[in-house]
DNA sequence: ACTTGTTTTAATCATTTGATTAAATAATTT
DNA sequence: AAATTATTTAATCAAATGATTAAAACAAGT
Protein backbone atom coordinates (compact mmCIF):
# COMPACT_ATOMS: atom_id res chain seq x y z
CA UNK A 1 0.00 0.00 0.00
CA UNK A 2 3.04 1.96 0.02
CA UNK A 3 3.91 2.95 -3.51
CA UNK A 4 2.97 1.32 -6.97
CA UNK A 5 2.26 3.58 -9.36
CA UNK A 6 3.97 6.63 -8.42
CA UNK A 7 5.85 7.31 -11.63
CA UNK A 8 3.13 7.80 -14.54
CA UNK A 9 0.50 9.63 -12.85
CA UNK A 10 -1.25 10.13 -15.97
CA UNK A 11 -1.03 6.91 -18.28
CA UNK A 12 -0.75 9.13 -20.94
CA UNK A 13 0.04 6.36 -23.87
CA UNK A 14 -0.29 3.75 -21.59
CA UNK A 15 -2.76 0.86 -22.53
CA UNK A 16 -4.16 -1.00 -19.56
CA UNK A 17 -3.99 1.65 -16.94
CA UNK A 18 -6.84 3.91 -16.70
CA UNK A 19 -6.19 7.61 -15.86
CA UNK A 20 -7.42 8.95 -11.98
CA UNK A 21 -10.41 10.40 -13.41
CA UNK A 22 -11.54 6.98 -14.88
CA UNK A 23 -11.01 4.84 -12.09
CA UNK A 24 -12.79 7.49 -10.30
CA UNK A 25 -16.08 7.36 -12.91
CA UNK A 26 -15.81 3.28 -13.00
CA UNK A 27 -16.15 3.44 -9.79
CA UNK A 28 -19.09 5.64 -8.99
CA UNK A 29 -20.90 4.21 -11.61
CA UNK A 30 -20.89 0.57 -9.62
CA UNK A 31 -21.78 2.23 -6.79
CA UNK A 32 -23.92 5.00 -7.67
CA UNK A 33 -25.68 1.74 -9.72
CA UNK A 34 -25.76 -0.44 -6.96
CA UNK A 35 -27.15 1.62 -3.44
CA UNK A 36 -28.58 4.48 -5.46
CA UNK A 37 -27.41 8.94 -4.41
CA UNK A 38 -28.76 8.96 -0.79
CA UNK A 39 -27.53 5.20 0.28
CA UNK A 40 -24.27 6.29 -1.84
CA UNK A 41 -20.85 7.14 0.45
CA UNK A 42 -18.16 9.31 -1.38
CA UNK A 43 -15.58 6.86 1.13
CA UNK A 44 -17.00 3.78 -0.30
CA UNK A 45 -16.62 5.55 -4.49
CA UNK A 46 -12.97 6.57 -3.14
CA UNK A 47 -12.31 3.08 -1.97
CA UNK A 48 -13.48 0.85 -4.87
CA UNK A 49 -11.54 3.10 -7.17
CA UNK A 50 -8.45 2.79 -4.72
CA UNK A 51 -8.00 6.66 -4.47
CA UNK A 52 -7.71 8.91 -2.09
CA UNK A 53 -10.84 10.91 -1.21
CA UNK A 54 -9.87 14.27 -2.00
CA UNK A 55 -8.87 13.19 -5.11
CA UNK A 56 -12.43 12.63 -5.89
CA UNK A 57 -13.11 16.14 -4.94
CA UNK A 58 -10.48 17.47 -7.01
CA UNK A 59 -11.38 16.11 -10.16
CA UNK A 60 -15.40 16.43 -9.50
CA UNK A 61 -15.68 18.73 -7.27
CA UNK A 62 -18.88 17.52 -5.42
CA UNK A 63 -20.87 14.19 -4.67
CA UNK A 64 -23.60 15.77 -6.69
CA UNK A 65 -21.74 17.11 -9.79
CA UNK A 66 -20.08 13.26 -9.74
CA UNK A 67 -23.62 11.63 -9.84
CA UNK A 68 -25.01 14.37 -12.24
CA UNK A 69 -22.49 13.09 -14.96
CA UNK A 70 -23.22 9.55 -14.05
CA UNK A 71 -26.70 9.99 -14.20
CA UNK A 72 -26.58 11.66 -17.22
CA UNK A 73 -24.83 8.67 -18.91
CA UNK A 74 -26.94 6.58 -17.63
CA UNK A 75 -29.86 8.37 -19.46
CA UNK A 76 -28.74 7.97 -22.32
CA UNK A 77 -28.46 4.01 -22.01
CA UNK A 78 -31.54 3.94 -20.90
CA UNK A 79 -33.12 5.83 -23.63
CA UNK A 80 -30.66 6.08 -26.55
CA UNK A 81 -31.86 2.89 -27.98
CA UNK A 82 -35.33 3.79 -28.31
CA UNK A 83 -34.86 6.98 -30.31
CA UNK A 84 -33.34 5.46 -33.52
CA UNK A 85 -35.62 2.67 -33.32
CA UNK A 86 -38.80 4.08 -33.14
CA UNK A 87 -38.02 7.22 -34.88
CA UNK A 88 -37.10 5.26 -38.27
CA UNK A 89 -39.36 5.40 -40.85
CA UNK A 90 -38.22 2.83 -43.40
CA UNK A 91 -38.83 -0.15 -41.03
CA UNK A 92 -42.53 -1.73 -40.40
CA UNK A 93 -44.09 -1.73 -36.63
CA UNK A 94 -43.22 -5.24 -36.04
CA UNK A 95 -39.78 -5.05 -37.32
CA UNK A 96 -39.68 -1.63 -34.69
CA UNK A 97 -41.11 -4.01 -32.33
CA UNK A 98 -38.21 -6.97 -32.68
CA UNK A 99 -35.58 -4.50 -32.45
CA UNK A 100 -36.80 -2.66 -29.53
CA UNK A 101 -37.18 -5.96 -26.99
CA UNK A 102 -34.36 -8.20 -29.17
CA UNK A 103 -31.73 -4.70 -28.18
CA UNK A 104 -33.48 -3.67 -24.75
CA UNK A 105 -33.08 -7.02 -23.05
CA UNK A 106 -29.74 -7.40 -24.65
CA UNK A 107 -28.80 -3.90 -22.89
CA UNK A 108 -30.53 -4.98 -20.00
CA UNK A 109 -28.74 -8.42 -19.37
CA UNK A 110 -25.40 -6.04 -19.01
CA UNK A 111 -27.25 -3.50 -17.14
CA UNK A 112 -29.97 -5.24 -14.66
CA UNK A 113 -29.70 -2.70 -12.55
CA UNK A 114 -29.98 -0.06 -14.65
CA UNK A 115 -34.18 0.37 -14.48
CA UNK A 116 -35.12 0.60 -11.21
CA UNK A 117 -31.61 3.09 -10.31
CA UNK A 118 -32.82 5.42 -13.41
CA UNK A 119 -36.65 5.25 -12.17
CA UNK A 120 -36.00 5.78 -9.02
CA UNK A 121 -33.48 8.87 -9.35
CA UNK A 122 -35.89 10.55 -11.34
CA UNK A 123 -38.82 9.75 -8.91
CA UNK A 124 -36.76 11.78 -6.48
CA UNK A 125 -35.86 14.53 -8.41
CA UNK A 126 -38.58 14.60 -11.34
CA UNK A 127 -37.98 18.11 -12.97
CA UNK A 128 -34.46 18.08 -12.29
CA UNK A 129 -33.85 15.06 -15.19
CA UNK A 130 -36.83 15.98 -17.04
CA UNK A 131 -34.84 18.21 -19.18
CA UNK A 132 -32.22 15.96 -19.38
CA UNK A 133 -34.81 13.85 -21.75
CA UNK A 134 -35.41 14.91 -24.71
CA UNK A 135 -37.64 12.36 -25.65
CA UNK A 136 -41.06 14.03 -25.07
CA UNK A 137 -41.51 14.05 -28.87
CA UNK A 138 -40.27 10.51 -29.12
CA UNK A 139 -43.80 9.78 -28.11
CA UNK A 140 -45.80 12.41 -29.69
CA UNK A 141 -44.25 12.32 -33.65
CA UNK A 142 -42.71 9.20 -33.61
CA UNK A 143 -42.85 6.74 -37.07
CA UNK A 144 -43.64 4.24 -34.10
CA UNK A 145 -46.77 5.88 -33.16
CA UNK A 146 -47.62 6.98 -36.37
CA UNK A 147 -47.83 3.56 -37.66
CA UNK A 148 -49.65 1.99 -34.27
CA UNK A 149 -52.05 4.50 -34.71
CA UNK A 150 -53.03 3.54 -38.62
CA UNK A 151 -52.72 -0.14 -37.78
CA UNK A 152 -54.55 -0.16 -34.61
CA UNK A 153 -56.78 2.76 -34.13
CA UNK A 154 -58.76 1.02 -31.42
CA UNK A 155 -55.58 1.01 -29.30
CA UNK A 156 -54.58 4.05 -27.58
CA UNK A 157 -50.43 4.33 -27.99
CA UNK A 158 -49.73 5.25 -24.41
CA UNK A 159 -51.76 1.76 -23.30
CA UNK A 160 -49.31 -0.36 -25.87
CA UNK A 161 -46.39 1.50 -24.95
CA UNK A 162 -47.25 1.25 -21.33
CA UNK A 163 -47.30 -3.05 -21.95
CA UNK A 164 -44.41 -3.24 -24.37
CA UNK A 165 -42.09 -1.65 -21.69
CA UNK A 166 -43.62 -3.44 -18.97
CA UNK A 167 -43.15 -6.77 -20.24
CA UNK A 168 -39.90 -6.07 -21.74
CA UNK A 169 -38.45 -3.92 -18.52
CA UNK A 170 -40.45 -5.18 -15.06
CA UNK A 171 -38.71 -8.71 -14.86
CA UNK A 172 -35.74 -6.74 -14.42
CA UNK A 173 -37.02 -4.40 -12.06
CA UNK A 174 -38.22 -7.43 -9.95
CA UNK A 175 -35.48 -9.84 -10.49
CA UNK A 176 -34.30 -9.83 -6.82
CA UNK A 177 -37.62 -10.86 -5.96
CA UNK A 178 -38.46 -12.94 -8.74
CA UNK A 179 -35.16 -14.52 -8.32
CA UNK A 180 -36.23 -15.32 -5.04
CA UNK A 181 -39.76 -16.81 -5.10
CA UNK A 182 -38.88 -19.51 -8.40
CA UNK A 183 -35.78 -19.89 -6.65
CA UNK A 184 -34.29 -19.85 -10.44
CA UNK A 185 -30.18 -19.49 -10.63
CA UNK A 186 -28.76 -16.92 -12.36
CA UNK A 187 -28.04 -18.39 -15.94
CA UNK A 188 -31.61 -20.06 -15.67
CA UNK A 189 -33.29 -16.55 -14.80
CA UNK A 190 -31.27 -15.12 -17.68
CA UNK A 191 -31.90 -17.81 -20.12
CA UNK A 192 -35.62 -16.96 -19.68
CA UNK A 193 -35.09 -13.31 -20.17
CA UNK A 194 -33.58 -14.26 -23.77
CA UNK A 195 -36.71 -15.99 -24.76
CA UNK A 196 -38.55 -12.67 -23.59
CA UNK A 197 -36.68 -11.44 -27.01
CA UNK A 198 -38.66 -13.97 -28.75
CA UNK A 199 -42.29 -14.38 -26.99
CA UNK A 200 -42.65 -10.44 -26.42
CA UNK A 201 -43.15 -9.34 -30.13
CA UNK A 202 -45.42 -12.89 -30.29
CA UNK A 203 -48.05 -11.92 -27.48
CA UNK A 204 -48.36 -8.35 -29.08
CA UNK B 1 -39.73 -3.41 25.54
CA UNK B 2 -43.55 -3.01 24.35
CA UNK B 3 -45.00 -0.20 25.70
CA UNK B 4 -49.12 -0.05 26.70
CA UNK B 5 -50.31 2.99 25.73
CA UNK B 6 -52.59 4.03 28.80
CA UNK B 7 -56.07 5.34 27.91
CA UNK B 8 -55.96 8.80 25.55
CA UNK B 9 -52.84 10.19 27.46
CA UNK B 10 -53.38 13.54 25.47
CA UNK B 11 -55.88 14.37 23.25
CA UNK B 12 -57.44 16.68 26.18
CA UNK B 13 -59.79 18.85 23.97
CA UNK B 14 -59.48 17.15 20.08
CA UNK B 15 -61.79 14.16 19.35
CA UNK B 16 -59.66 12.40 16.35
CA UNK B 17 -56.27 13.08 17.66
CA UNK B 18 -54.00 10.11 16.64
CA UNK B 19 -51.54 8.97 19.83
CA UNK B 20 -48.68 9.65 19.67
CA UNK B 21 -46.71 6.23 18.17
CA UNK B 22 -49.37 6.69 15.61
CA UNK B 23 -48.46 10.19 14.30
CA UNK B 24 -44.84 8.85 14.26
CA UNK B 25 -45.90 5.67 12.05
CA UNK B 26 -48.27 7.81 9.81
CA UNK B 27 -45.30 10.23 9.02
CA UNK B 28 -43.26 7.42 8.68
CA UNK B 29 -44.98 5.90 6.13
CA UNK B 30 -45.86 8.55 4.61
CA UNK B 31 -41.85 10.04 4.29
CA UNK B 32 -40.00 6.43 3.60
CA UNK B 33 -42.52 5.58 0.63
CA UNK B 34 -41.47 8.95 -0.67
CA UNK B 35 -37.68 8.67 -0.64
CA UNK B 36 -36.57 5.26 0.86
CA UNK B 37 -34.25 4.58 3.77
CA UNK B 38 -31.17 5.82 2.96
CA UNK B 39 -32.55 9.24 1.80
CA UNK B 40 -34.92 9.33 4.91
CA UNK B 41 -33.72 11.64 8.36
CA UNK B 42 -35.53 10.80 11.45
CA UNK B 43 -35.78 14.41 11.72
CA UNK B 44 -37.99 14.90 8.76
CA UNK B 45 -40.17 12.11 9.97
CA UNK B 46 -40.27 13.97 13.06
CA UNK B 47 -41.25 17.38 11.80
CA UNK B 48 -44.07 15.97 9.44
CA UNK B 49 -45.30 14.29 13.00
CA UNK B 50 -45.32 17.18 14.77
CA UNK B 51 -43.02 15.54 18.19
CA UNK B 52 -39.71 15.90 19.14
CA UNK B 53 -37.13 13.96 17.76
CA UNK B 54 -36.38 11.97 21.52
CA UNK B 55 -39.71 10.88 20.81
CA UNK B 56 -39.57 8.77 18.01
CA UNK B 57 -36.63 6.97 19.42
CA UNK B 58 -38.28 6.62 23.00
CA UNK B 59 -41.30 4.97 21.04
CA UNK B 60 -38.97 2.98 18.39
CA UNK B 61 -35.42 2.83 19.44
CA UNK B 62 -34.08 3.80 16.04
CA UNK B 63 -34.58 4.72 12.61
CA UNK B 64 -34.32 0.89 11.45
CA UNK B 65 -36.64 -0.75 14.27
CA UNK B 66 -38.84 1.97 12.57
CA UNK B 67 -38.19 1.29 9.00
CA UNK B 68 -38.98 -2.37 10.09
CA UNK B 69 -42.51 -1.84 11.00
CA UNK B 70 -43.35 0.07 8.17
CA UNK B 71 -41.43 -2.03 5.76
CA UNK B 72 -43.78 -5.31 6.60
CA UNK B 73 -46.85 -3.60 6.59
CA UNK B 74 -45.57 -2.35 2.97
CA UNK B 75 -44.97 -5.67 1.55
CA UNK B 76 -48.24 -6.85 3.20
CA UNK B 77 -49.78 -4.45 1.52
CA UNK B 78 -47.77 -5.39 -2.23
CA UNK B 79 -48.48 -8.71 -1.75
CA UNK B 80 -51.21 -8.79 0.22
CA UNK B 81 -53.80 -9.11 -2.38
CA UNK B 82 -52.22 -11.80 -4.31
CA UNK B 83 -52.08 -14.66 -2.07
CA UNK B 84 -56.40 -14.83 -1.67
CA UNK B 85 -57.58 -14.42 -5.50
CA UNK B 86 -54.15 -16.88 -6.50
CA UNK B 87 -54.54 -19.57 -4.11
CA UNK B 88 -59.09 -19.90 -4.62
CA UNK B 89 -59.78 -23.23 -6.22
CA UNK B 90 -63.33 -22.47 -6.77
CA UNK B 91 -62.57 -19.87 -9.41
CA UNK B 92 -61.89 -19.08 -13.26
CA UNK B 93 -58.31 -18.64 -14.33
CA UNK B 94 -60.21 -15.99 -15.57
CA UNK B 95 -62.01 -14.67 -13.02
CA UNK B 96 -58.32 -14.74 -11.21
CA UNK B 97 -56.74 -12.39 -14.14
CA UNK B 98 -59.46 -9.91 -13.86
CA UNK B 99 -59.89 -9.82 -10.00
CA UNK B 100 -55.83 -9.80 -9.59
CA UNK B 101 -55.78 -6.73 -12.30
CA UNK B 102 -58.84 -5.05 -10.89
CA UNK B 103 -58.13 -5.11 -7.30
CA UNK B 104 -54.35 -4.14 -7.89
CA UNK B 105 -54.89 -1.18 -9.60
CA UNK B 106 -57.11 -0.22 -7.23
CA UNK B 107 -54.74 -0.50 -4.43
CA UNK B 108 -51.57 0.88 -6.68
CA UNK B 109 -53.96 3.87 -7.48
CA UNK B 110 -54.08 4.57 -3.45
CA UNK B 111 -50.56 3.84 -3.25
CA UNK B 112 -48.66 4.75 -6.76
CA UNK B 113 -45.39 5.07 -4.98
CA UNK B 114 -45.31 1.55 -3.23
CA UNK B 115 -43.69 -0.72 -6.11
CA UNK B 116 -41.04 1.47 -6.77
CA UNK B 117 -40.27 1.55 -2.60
CA UNK B 118 -40.66 -2.13 -2.08
CA UNK B 119 -38.94 -3.27 -5.04
CA UNK B 120 -36.52 -0.44 -4.39
CA UNK B 121 -35.43 -1.90 -0.23
CA UNK B 122 -35.82 -5.41 -1.21
CA UNK B 123 -32.98 -4.83 -4.01
CA UNK B 124 -30.53 -3.19 -1.50
CA UNK B 125 -31.39 -5.47 1.61
CA UNK B 126 -32.47 -8.89 -0.64
CA UNK B 127 -31.95 -11.54 2.25
CA UNK B 128 -33.56 -9.29 4.87
CA UNK B 129 -37.28 -8.94 4.03
CA UNK B 130 -36.88 -12.56 1.61
CA UNK B 131 -37.71 -14.15 5.13
CA UNK B 132 -40.67 -11.69 5.68
CA UNK B 133 -42.57 -12.91 1.87
CA UNK B 134 -43.80 -16.26 2.26
CA UNK B 135 -45.32 -16.02 -1.09
CA UNK B 136 -42.36 -18.68 -2.43
CA UNK B 137 -44.80 -21.63 -2.03
CA UNK B 138 -47.29 -18.64 -4.15
CA UNK B 139 -45.98 -19.87 -7.17
CA UNK B 140 -45.16 -23.33 -7.37
CA UNK B 141 -48.36 -24.50 -5.90
CA UNK B 142 -50.87 -21.71 -6.63
CA UNK B 143 -54.41 -22.93 -7.74
CA UNK B 144 -53.23 -19.64 -10.40
CA UNK B 145 -50.37 -22.04 -11.94
CA UNK B 146 -52.40 -25.04 -11.90
CA UNK B 147 -55.17 -23.72 -14.07
CA UNK B 148 -52.62 -22.13 -16.39
CA UNK B 149 -50.81 -25.01 -16.79
CA UNK B 150 -53.78 -26.94 -17.87
CA UNK B 151 -55.05 -24.36 -19.61
CA UNK B 152 -51.74 -23.07 -21.63
CA UNK B 153 -49.29 -25.76 -21.74
CA UNK B 154 -47.32 -24.41 -24.16
CA UNK B 155 -46.75 -20.95 -22.05
CA UNK B 156 -44.21 -20.95 -19.37
CA UNK B 157 -45.87 -19.69 -16.10
CA UNK B 158 -43.34 -17.46 -15.50
CA UNK B 159 -43.43 -15.62 -18.33
CA UNK B 160 -47.06 -15.37 -18.28
CA UNK B 161 -46.55 -13.75 -14.82
CA UNK B 162 -44.31 -11.35 -15.57
CA UNK B 163 -45.92 -10.17 -18.47
CA UNK B 164 -49.37 -10.06 -16.13
CA UNK B 165 -47.31 -8.25 -13.08
CA UNK B 166 -45.16 -5.91 -15.84
CA UNK B 167 -48.59 -4.41 -17.32
CA UNK B 168 -50.34 -3.96 -14.35
CA UNK B 169 -47.22 -2.86 -12.11
CA UNK B 170 -44.63 -0.75 -14.44
CA UNK B 171 -47.34 2.17 -15.53
CA UNK B 172 -46.77 2.89 -11.73
CA UNK B 173 -43.13 2.64 -11.34
CA UNK B 174 -42.80 4.67 -14.74
CA UNK B 175 -45.30 6.84 -13.60
CA UNK B 176 -42.67 9.77 -13.20
CA UNK B 177 -41.11 9.46 -16.38
CA UNK B 178 -44.15 8.62 -18.72
CA UNK B 179 -46.35 11.29 -17.31
CA UNK B 180 -43.16 13.63 -18.12
CA UNK B 181 -43.18 12.57 -21.90
CA UNK B 182 -47.07 12.48 -22.49
CA UNK B 183 -47.47 15.70 -20.63
CA UNK B 184 -50.83 13.69 -19.05
CA UNK B 185 -51.96 15.74 -15.81
CA UNK B 186 -52.83 13.79 -12.76
CA UNK B 187 -56.60 12.83 -13.45
CA UNK B 188 -56.13 11.70 -17.27
CA UNK B 189 -53.44 9.44 -15.91
CA UNK B 190 -55.31 7.92 -13.59
CA UNK B 191 -58.23 7.51 -15.91
CA UNK B 192 -55.87 5.48 -18.27
CA UNK B 193 -55.01 3.40 -15.25
CA UNK B 194 -58.93 2.52 -14.68
CA UNK B 195 -58.65 1.88 -18.19
CA UNK B 196 -56.75 -1.13 -18.21
CA UNK B 197 -58.33 -2.93 -15.54
CA UNK B 198 -60.52 -3.93 -18.70
CA UNK B 199 -57.82 -4.17 -21.19
CA UNK B 200 -54.88 -6.38 -19.48
CA UNK B 201 -57.06 -9.36 -18.83
CA UNK B 202 -58.38 -8.62 -22.61
CA UNK B 203 -55.30 -9.05 -23.83
CA UNK B 204 -53.84 -11.97 -21.62
C1' DA C 1 -51.72 17.01 47.92
C1' DC C 2 -48.40 13.26 47.44
C1' DT C 3 -46.56 9.52 45.06
C1' DT C 4 -45.79 6.85 41.08
C1' DG C 5 -45.21 5.84 36.54
C1' DT C 6 -45.47 7.58 31.81
C1' DT C 7 -44.74 10.91 28.16
C1' DT C 8 -42.39 14.90 26.29
C1' DT C 9 -38.84 18.31 25.88
C1' DA C 10 -34.29 20.69 25.45
C1' DA C 11 -29.67 19.95 25.31
C1' DT C 12 -26.05 17.30 24.01
C1' DC C 13 -23.14 13.32 22.28
C1' DA C 14 -20.62 10.58 19.07
C1' DT C 15 -20.19 9.31 14.38
C1' DT C 16 -20.61 9.82 9.82
C1' DT C 17 -19.98 12.31 5.86
C1' DG C 18 -19.08 15.76 2.24
C1' DA C 19 -15.65 18.90 1.54
C1' DT C 20 -11.25 21.68 2.17
C1' DT C 21 -6.44 22.80 3.11
C1' DA C 22 -1.63 22.74 3.07
C1' DA C 23 2.07 20.19 2.05
C1' DA C 24 4.44 16.46 -0.68
C1' DT C 25 5.31 14.28 -5.01
C1' DA C 26 5.44 13.80 -9.88
C1' DA C 27 5.29 15.70 -14.60
C1' DT C 28 6.13 19.41 -17.84
C1' DT C 29 8.15 23.47 -19.46
C1' DT C 30 11.86 26.72 -19.78
C1' DA D 1 18.70 21.78 -13.75
C1' DA D 2 15.46 25.15 -12.26
C1' DA D 3 10.93 26.76 -12.37
C1' DT D 4 6.30 25.92 -13.03
C1' DT D 5 2.24 23.31 -13.20
C1' DA D 6 -0.47 19.25 -12.24
C1' DT D 7 -1.55 15.43 -9.26
C1' DT D 8 -1.86 13.06 -4.85
C1' DT D 9 -1.80 12.52 0.09
C1' DA D 10 -2.65 13.12 5.15
C1' DA D 11 -4.97 15.78 8.26
C1' DT D 12 -8.73 18.26 9.42
C1' DC D 13 -13.20 20.95 9.24
C1' DA D 14 -18.00 21.83 9.61
C1' DA D 15 -22.37 20.27 9.12
C1' DA D 16 -25.63 16.60 9.28
C1' DT D 17 -27.46 12.85 11.56
C1' DG D 18 -28.85 8.96 14.63
C1' DA D 19 -29.13 8.43 19.29
C1' DT D 20 -28.99 9.42 24.43
C1' DT D 21 -29.65 11.80 28.83
C1' DA D 22 -31.50 14.32 32.51
C1' DA D 23 -35.05 16.81 33.78
C1' DA D 24 -39.72 18.75 33.16
C1' DA D 25 -44.73 18.04 32.39
C1' DC D 26 -48.47 15.20 32.74
C1' DA D 27 -51.93 11.77 34.12
C1' DA D 28 -53.72 8.50 37.41
C1' DG D 29 -54.11 6.24 41.80
C1' DT D 30 -53.83 6.79 46.83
Amino acid sequence: MTKEKKQMAKATGAENELSTEEKIKAAARIVFAQKGFAATRTRDIAETAGINLALLNYYFRSKQKLFDGIMLEKLQEFFGKVGPIFTNTTTTLETKIELFVSHYIDMLIKNPDLPIFVLSEIRTHPQHFSQAIQIRGLFTQSSFIEQLKERRPEIDPLHFLMSLLGMTVFPFIAMPLLKTITSLDDDTYLAKMMDRKKLIPMWL
